[in-house]
DNA sequence: TACACTGTCGTGAGCGTTCACGTAAGAGGA
DNA sequence: TCCTCTTACGTGAACGCTCACGACAGTGTA
């Protein structure tokens, strides 16, 4: 079993001390340009790597930053996770990721769970804990960066692409093509906390059209969460020709159950999405949809964390991302 | 700024030793029911949670697996992720993802990564680098599994599915329903080491069936590559009948570009699919396809990872997993 | 009584870094 | 010459655990 190469090891060959390797390594000031290209050099003839375990316990920091995701499955999280590890990696961050499934309780313990691992801070990346809930509890000072919520407590700082809004429009476009019932499929939970729900509800009352419990479906935020919800929605005769869901998945569901009921989309039913996933513009019908940049959000939330573990003072404003509508054939008025 | 609670915190307020406590929350021997009680206790008042970083400067093991995915949005790696992170997380182990987008300079990079991140084993799951490619380099003796590859070396071990034999009954059962001849998507690289063209070399042949470059399309592992491939097919006029895909991804986006040139499938052409992606039972038409038991993947991959970590002289067999054929609506003749 | 053994606990060292110092040599000014 | 300041290093401690011991009481055996 071949010993790993310390940094004394480096000081010793280098004919240094094991501060002065450290000082090279990072860049840091009082060392002279001679003696830091000799150790570089003589850390690259070594193979020499720092060890992240004993960075973390001997500095302040960890270069580790934790995600928490609902779901990696989903094709908009996995994304963004793609993004953040992208820039993370860029910088010699490190993400370590946990997976809850949308469980509240498995989301409180992964905060718990990443401070034990010593994370610089968190990026939180699903819609199960409600505002409240997250604002509320203890994270021992660690900074939070909560995607898709709006919170406002210390230490938690939040990048929203406007869920509410974004569905307002899409509610409020699929009016002006003469839709008069529109149904929505959205997540499971209490839709007081659902922007999906409030931005339908909002351009729903604004326009003055009928709303009723029988219009409004709940499911889990997959294809057979859409399918079931559709299902269901064709159980009761609401006169629905327009249905607005809570992401692409869920879109893509609810299609194939009005496919197998023989609705064709969008001539009997239109379908309008969210999250606009790479299957949404090769289904078929092609699936309308809400554009997120997810290379943004990913920006955004990585430079909002370094900022707040940077600055664990200073409280950051929210941060609002603009989103597209991305019509496509399902909802097409012929 | 609250100060963490230690181990040392603990064993005095439980009026024990350092050791003591660890014992206990360790579950170790050498210690009394009554202590263990009245310690275990006190951890949970005091909320006390040990750190993994000084549990892995100070012990042999990080209880932390690295794992080198080509492409985290692909549905069926993130699937076998997901399962994966399920059994770690319940056995109180870490799962470190490394995405690289398939490149091989950046997995060979992560392996290294994953070495300064003290792992205690590595999962390798993406198809990039080539067998000798990951049997040559130097891992510092650290065990890797490595999922859909035949790879014999010391301290590495094999999950395969064998995508070989199941290239082959695709391929066979096409032949079966009467295509004669059979155009096939796949992957980018040196096909000598794609397991996907082998088996359908094997199976094409031994039907006697003509083989022709012209048959076979390369792109990348996306629904885009899969669009681009078939647009690239359909400019030969080969007279294909059929087609079998590198995976899923590609098959619907092969699928999409044969709907535009109005091609129906299956009738014009038939598709065959890999993976069995959720999607595959929700694209019209429905996409026959190569169902991986993605749970049995992963449980394999971590159990051998854990047997090889304990028992580092042992050279572990080549794990082969069942794999089934699943006939849909792509392939039917009518 | 003397001895070995077993169970329960404590002690010191060490993992590989960074941090907050201390120190020595040389430059510059009065 | 003396003092101060700056540059370029080195030194000990600390981070929070585990590991290999050592110690001490109680029990059994000759």
């Amino acid at each position: 079993m071949r010993k790993k190469t310390t940094i004394d090891d480096v000081a010793r060959e280098a004919g240094v001390s094991r501060q002065t390797v450290s000082r090279a390594i990072n860049g840091m000031e009082g060392i002279s340009a001679g003696t830091r290209e000799r150790i570089m050099e003589m850390v690259h003839v070594m193979g020499y790597q720092p060890s992240r375990l004993a960075r973390g316990m001997a500095g302040s920091q960890t270069k580790t930053i934790g995600l928490i995701i609902g779901n990696i499955t989903n094709p908009t999280q996995a994304e963004i996770f793609q993004n953040l590890y992208k820039f993370a990696e860029g910088e010699n961050y490190n993400i370590m990721l946990r997976n809850t499934n949308y469980e509240s309780e498995l989301e409180l313990k992964s905060v718990y769970s990443l401070i034990s691992e010593n994370v610089d801070g968190i990026v939180f990346l699903s819609p199960t804990l409600t505002s409240s809930q997250l604002a509320d509890f203890e994270q021992g000072d660690r900074p939070i960066v909560v995607i898709n919520r709006s919170v406002s407590a210390k230490h938690i700082s939040s990048i929203v692409s406007d869920m509410t809004r974004a569905t307002k429009s899409v509610v409020e476009y699929l009016i002006g093509t003469g839709h008069q019932t529109i149904g929505l499929i959205t997540r499971l939970g209490s839709l007081d906390n659902n922007r999906h729900f409030c931005g339908y509800m909002q351009a729903v009352k604004s326009r003055g059209l009928s709303t009723s419990p029988d219009l409004v479906f709940q499911n889990e935020i997959t294809l057979l969460g859409g399918y079931l919800a559709a299902q269901q929605l064709l159980t009761k005769s609401n006169g629905v020709t327009a249905i607005t869901t809570y992401n692409d998945l869920m879109a893509l569901g609810a299609m194939k159950a009005f496919e197998e009921r023989g609705l064709s989309v969008p001539d009997s039913i239109a379908v309008f999405g969210y999250d606009d996933i790479p299957y949404a513009s090769y289904s078929t019908p092609t699936l309308s949809s809400i554009r997120i940049n997810s290379e943004k959000v990913a920006l955004y939330a990585f430079h909002r964390i370094k900022e707040m573990i940077a600055q664990p003072e200073v409280i950051f404003p929210e941060a609002v991302l603009d989103i597209d509508l991305v019509l496509r054939e399902s909802t097409m008025r012929s």
